[in-house]
DNA sequence: GTATTTGCAAAAGCTTTGCTGCAAC
DNA sequence: GTTGCAGCAAAGCTTTTGCAAATAC
């Protein structure tokens, strides 16, 4: 186990029913090591709970956004239109996608903190979920091939 | 006419093929008044152009993205899992909307500048897109109906 | 004249839903 | 015991693709 239960036990907290199958799901988005979509997720999942179904892990996706307990991601659509999943942390942070390798870094930063006040403040508005996505070339693949980009597609595949 | 056609000359200027269905689909994006998703995108642009198919409208979209042109926005999925698209423009700015009426508010910064650059510094990451979209109540929601959520749900239906 | 783009129609990918039986409290 | 949840299978919505005919330069 890499770390307590957070996730469980504020779902548990919020007095969610928690079905087997949601206690699978939620453990597994919280011990998984990368972002897990949907499909993903249900693989993943059925480690500990082989019967769990897809039309489950829609609806616990959507009751876990709901309550505001996980965040969901696009990682910019580099591998086509799934949507990710993360544990919803105190401190937002940055997703920067490499359109290139696919890696996908989490940048914190103060500014963005003061950034979100300044957005609340000026516009009266009551932010609920935020999301601040980037795409483009990690430093990785620019130091690499930096005339080359087609050869990491092959690499992704 | 709204403006310039400043898309329709960038387009131009990358020595991208104008045939007469970009044509009408470029400038239906530029004079559009709202964010389109592509069925709306190609409902509007039929009223230039007729014959203009689906299919067009989704191969535009993709050149003009991988060009750079446009951005593509979810809008925080208010509305189900479409895209919209706006023409990119020097200054990026930030989406507000609002999950109770839908109401989308554009917002800029110098702060966004600055944190743009402290993520591309402090990453060494060459951003090529970058969206900051969040989701919540706008004043106007706030103020009008306070303890009352629901209703809103009908009203935007 | 030649390379690109279009329209059409079919399919693919991801997500949602209705309904019956089952599980949690 | 009651209320809500899960599984199954089917459909929904958005987006993509193959191919022959049409179009731009």
């Amino acid at each position: 186990m890499r770390h307590r239960r957070k996730l469980l036990a504020e779902a548990q907290a919020r007095g969610i029913r928690l079905t087997s199958q949601r206690r699978a799901l939620i453990e597994t988005i919280e011990d998984a090591p990368r972002h897990l979509d949907a499909a993903a997720l249900l693989a993943e999942a059925r480690k500990r709970d082989p019967d769990i179904d897809r039309a489950t892990v829609y609806r616990t996706i959507d009751l876990l956004k709901k309550q505001g307990l996980i965040d969901e991601l696009d990682l910019m659509h580099v591998e086509g239109e799934k949507h990710y999943y993360e544990v919803r942390s105190s401190r937002d942070h940055i997703h920067l996608t490499c359109v290139e390798c696919g890696a996908v870094k989490e940048f914190t930063s103060p500014l963005f903190e003061r950034l979100k006040e300044e957005i609340a403040r000026q516009n009266r508005f009551d932010i609920k979920v935020i999301r601040l996505e980037v795409g483009g070339r990690c430093s990785r693949c620019a130091g690499e091939h930096k005339a080359e980009s087609e050869r990491s597609h092959a690499a992704r595949a």
